[in-house]
RNA sequence: GGAGAGGUGGCAGAGUGGCCGAAUGCGCCGCCUUGCUAAGGCGGUGAGCCCGUAAGGGUUCCGUGGGUUCAAAUCCCACCCUCUCCGCCA
């Protein structure tokens, strides 16, 4: 989902590469990219120009600091001289901006490279499956959907969700709350006290500067929900710095990923683990007709999420580890699912490398996504600025900072967990049977039943 | 909502127009000395960008943006943020 960008440097240093990646994942826009290259050279011919001035003015008025007699003649005259240096600089200075504002605009337009290890393909039939974990639950009688069981049961009530929110909101009520209650807690113990994780309890709100960290922002606006807010909050916008939207967070991985940002890490801190709760919002544009009914697409959803951070030379391990963490909790629930690698074309905007976690949906007879890991390299970091020092190699001097890599995947996504739950787990009289991980965690119940 | 204070390098904290990328202390790194649960001495220690094979050189950055000036951490304007006190509140 986030954007940010790739190197400026790499990018204009290694067209060939950038270009051969970026196809793909069937980006081949040729004219954007000579833009680019037009204004990477543009920008540096500036630079060279504007800052051999500056030294001009920096040692002239050094001089003149040192000149006793200010009011002579020569000292009126060179001040003459170094006002039209000035006006020179502002206008190469104004050059500078112009070009800068257009690379960093195609740049932020452009996905990440893929990795070498992500397949070929422009979209989801490109996937690769990489294993099926346990069996079709067999049940033995026609499975209902979430839906009808939810409803039945009275722990789901998308009808009252509705009249209070509006469409694509749910109310969850008695054991089936308790149930999402649980699955929370189940998660962050699960990661936090076996995976080694450090557990976070994030705002919900988050500025535009964070999401473009991420790289929600600029891109993904309308994906987001804006806070409107009271008269004065916002009301300097248009200054460049000045004044800052809030949103609802679409995903953790904002607020927990900008934890660090504009940081240097300790390189001897690394891999560096956080998992957070948070609700998340989601406007769902341009997906009308998708997953209209059920807790599948809601625009407030409930996700535990993983974050990493670590050395570039260990993205690809942390990946698989991450990735892992995500499947212990399919498998402790006892859930039937398989792991899909995403194709170059699938992938989200920022990511490298990515797998999907996708579980059995037995009214649906089909796999859905409950978990999306991803390894983002430097992409996320270097919009986010979180970089680390390297451990000095046996004593010396200190190395320079580094950008970081950065991981992160769903563990799990709420929601859509209590419905493969209710889906996998649901018996012939309609009542559903508690994961025996869950049950301490619901008092005991180890049988949701209509009462 | 009312009143006030402040934002400087990893941290603390000086600095009110040129000698300041920035004192001092702490921390950290290296070397030396020493031996008793440690201390002391010396040196070093920000980031980005540009040129350069490199060595190295240049440039920018003292919350953000803009302005004044030959020259701004320092003067002017606006904004953002943080903290303290009072009120209110889960």
């Amino acid at each position: 989902m986030p954007s940010a960008m790739l190197d400026q440097r790499f990018v204009t240093e290694n067209l060939d590469d950038v270009r051969a990646g970026l196809a793909r994942r069937g980006y081949d826009d040729e004219a954007t990219l000579s833009r680019l290259t037009e204004a990477a050279a543009t920008r540096r011919e500036v630079i060279v120009e504007v800052e051999a001035l500056r030294q001009t003015r920096n040692e002239v008025s050094k001089a003149m600091g040192q000149i006793a007699d200010k009011k002579s003649d020569e000292f009126a005259q060179t001040r003459t001289e170094m006002k039209e240096v000035g006006e020179q600089i502002k206008a190469l200075e104004a050059r500078q901006d112009a070009a800068e504002a257009a690379l960093r605009e195609i740049l932020e337009s452009l996905p990440n490279l893929p990795h070498e290890s992500s397949p070929d393909g422009l979209d989801e039939t490109g996937n690769v499956e990489i294993l099926i974990h346990g069996k079709k639950p067999d049940l033995g009688f026609e499975p209902k959907d979430h839906v009808a069981l939810g409803t039945a049961l009275d722990i789901i009530d998308f009808e009252r969700g509705a009249k209070i929110s509006g469409s694509r909101f749910a109310v969850l009520k008695g054991a089936g709350a308790r149930l999402e209650r649980a699955l929370m807690a189940f998660m962050l113990d699960l990661h936090s006290t076996e995976h080694g994780y450090t557990e976070i309890w994030p705002p919900v709100l988050v500025k535009d500067t964070a999401l473009r960290g991420t790289g929600q922002l600029p891109k993904f606006e309308e994906d987001l929900f804006k806070i409107a807010s009271a008269e004065g909050w916002q009301q300097h916008q248009d200054d460049k710095d000045g004044g800052h939207d809030l949103y609802l967070a679409p995903t953790a991985e904002v607020q927990v990923t900008n934890l660090h940002s504009d940081e240097i890490l300790d390189g001897k801190d690394l891999p560096v683990a956080y998992t957070a709760y948070s609700a998340c919002f989601r406007a769902e544009a341009g997906s009308y007709g998708k997953d209209t009914k059920g807790l599948i697409r809601q625009h407030q959803f409930d996700k535990v999420e993983l974050v990493r951070f670590c050395r570039p030379e260990d993205g690809e391990a942390q990946l698989d580890l991450l990735r892992g963490h995500a499947e212990q909790v399919l498998q402790r629930l006892g859930l039937h699912y398989r792991v899909v690698q995403l194709c170059a074309g699938d992938m989200g905007f920022s990511a490298h490398k990515a797998f999907d976690l996708e579980v059995w949906l037995p009214a649906q007879d089909t796999f859905r996504e409950i978990s999306s890991c991803s390894w983002f390299g430097d992409f996320q970091a270097r919009r986010a600025k979180i970089r680390y020092r390297p451990v000095a190699p046996g004593g010396g001097k200190k190395p320079k900072p580094r950008l970081v890599h950065t991981l992160n995947g769903s563990a799990l996504a709420i929601g859509r967990t209590l419905v493969a739950i209710l889906e996998q787990y649901q018996q012939a009289d309609g009542s559903i049977v508690v994961p025996e991980a869950l049950r301490s965690y619901m008092g005991g119940l180890e049988r949701i039943a209509a009462t």
